[in-house]
DNA sequence: TATTGTTATACTCTATAACTATA
DNA sequence: TATAGTTATAGAGTATAACAATA
């Protein structure tokens, strides 16, 4: 992790440092940094392991499913699946009712490495909300998810 | 903008959903993509208006400073600053009491345009936190703030 | 010696179009 | 004709190292 010298928080002043949208883009780089460090230890990636998540969510998501949700094209699910085939911890299926699509689900192996993997991201997560009471989690929880949805 | 049909909803179940550091994602994404469609219209994108908002902020930034702040390499803002001031938005200026550092000030131009622009990126934030109340959003700025510095 | 800004370059990520198989 | 997944490729964005000027 870099150490950044800390001689530029006068900047914090400004009215560039008050939008929602900067702070987000702030908030995120830096949870994505270390959430990305931690999943290192386990091959993955946050990307990657947001794919092996829905794999395991029981749901069996489709890749194009899994594109939509993730704002990847489809190019991008087929890499990304790809690596997490190759390492056997999840499989494509064929959709009974539509031949075209395919379902992706996690093997035995995938589940077990998603259950080290997730424990990561919650260490992630109490990383940089460490300094969040439970409250304002929750706040902050309940009002992305009227964001993002 | 991409109309995206919401066929892949029911991933909203999922414990992937319910993460902070996805919807963090989710909700910068949404944001981001929204301010660039608006401030396109100026010509900037999101980043090129970070810079000329510090351009404008009166805080002299040095570009070691943008670069820290914004979390971008140093050869990014060389870049960011050139696109600038080839369109005579800022200038830069050796900083006097250390003659490696430049300056980035605004031009009268760069002044103009950044009040232009500004008022896009609240449009921006109307749009996409729109369903909020005065009080969410003041919660989340306020919890934001915590987290990104 | 160390740092600021610059340049060049390589790497990764993202976006696009064309192809196949199915519908 | 349209859609899911695949492949190839080009473009944008990001990271790295080397250099000149200054400290």
């Amino acid at each position: 992790m870099t150490i950044r010298p800390l001689t530029a928080n006068r900047l914090q002043e400004t009215s560039l440092a008050q939008e929602v949208q900067f702070l987000l883009a702030r908030a995120r780089a830096q949870g994505n940094t270390r959430a990305n460090e931690l999943l290192a230890e386990e091959g993955l990636k946050v990307r990657s392991f947001s794919v092996l998540s829905l794999a395991c969510s029981g749901m069996n998501p489709t890749q194009r499913e899994l594109g939509e949700f993730l704002h990847l094209d489809p190019s991008q699910i087929v890499a990304l699946v790809d690596e997490l085939e190759k390492r056997g911890l999840v499989k494509r299926e064929v959709d009974p009712s539509d031949r075209r699509s395919k379902i992706i689900t996690a093997t035995n192996d995938g589940h077990t490495l998603y259950d080290r993997a997730y424990a990561l991201t919650m260490a992630a997560e109490d990383d940089y909300l460490g300094t969040l009471s439970r409250r304002e989690r929750a706040q902050l929880r309940a009002i992305l998810q009227k964001i993002a949805f």
